[in-house]
DNA sequence: TTATATGCAAACAATTTGCATCCTG
DNA sequence: CAGGATGCAAATTGTTTGCATATAA
């Protein structure tokens, strides 16, 4: 998705493209995901000194209102944006060292739609997420114990 | 899980067993799940009235590091807690009306430990919440259109 | 020109902590 | 009796809001 698509997308849902709004994007876009609000403001500063916290998490909630980002909440840390690429995707998370690996389940997504209908529930989303060790860090655990 | 054994659990963990905790555990029980911190301590009080908020976070957190409880927090609410009862169970939760359907779904299990598997993950919990409207949400919205 | 966005500081809600005291083991 | 547990109040953290000013359309 373009930097340039993005600005339309605000635009068309009457949304004002700002510079602010335009840093943050690019930061999302250039970092990839995962940031907190207080992340992207810290990177966003380096670009627009001014640019207040406030200001990150109001632009936040409108483009999460328009489905640019989408807002996430790993365990029970504080809220982690990324851009909303529309593919259904999932999360690995290592609760050693917090890294996040992406991962799709399509045969999931079936199992789950099932499912769903047995209880009459309409699914508009599902969050799947594995807590466990990645890899690095059970090496370097497995080292840790000799 | 008899409440007797939920004691000898936490005595084992090295846990002191204390008039609080017995009332904050058997709200639980009792109560069945997804209640807030504030909620239990609500309920609680009715028994122990000088019992403080304070106390029921610790209390959870222990729990909690004892395998227990189980810590959740839906969207982005606020945590709340259950007893954990060891089967893995998943959520469904209706965005209209925050109601949670529990469900359990050996099949993705297996999906997900093969996933896991080709990242170097070892898998200790998973979650999975999928979101939607329930039969009645779904049932009121229609009628509300008409 | 006018409604929307911003910065700042203050408000908030949920959760955590310091400390003196209490109680379980 | 000693160290963990409690109650209270104060502190922290993450997030939101009010308001005067600035800015995009």
């Amino acid at each position: 998705m373009s930097e340039i698509h993005l600005e339309q997308r605000l635009r068309s849902a009457g949304v004002r493209v700002t510079p602010q709004r335009t840093v943050i994007v690019s930061i999302l876009q250039e970092k990839g995901g995962h940031l907190s609000a207080e992340e992207i403001h810290r990177l966003a500063q380096r670009q627009h000194p001014r640019l207040s916290l406030a200001t990150v998490y109001r632009t936040l909630r409108s483009m999460k209102a328009c489905g640019l980002v989408q807002e996430l909440r790993l365990n029970g840390e504080r809220y982690r944006y990324e851009i909303d690429r529309d593919e259904a995707h999932q999360h690995m998370v290592c609760i050693d060292c917090g890294k996040v690996i992406e991962f799709t389940c399509g045969h999931c997504t079936d199992v789950h739609g099932d499912l769903a209908e047995k209880h009459g529930f309409h699914i508009t989303g599902a969050r799947v997420r594995l807590l466990g060790h990645c890899a690095d860090c059970r090496a370097r655990l497995h080292n840790e114990k000799k």
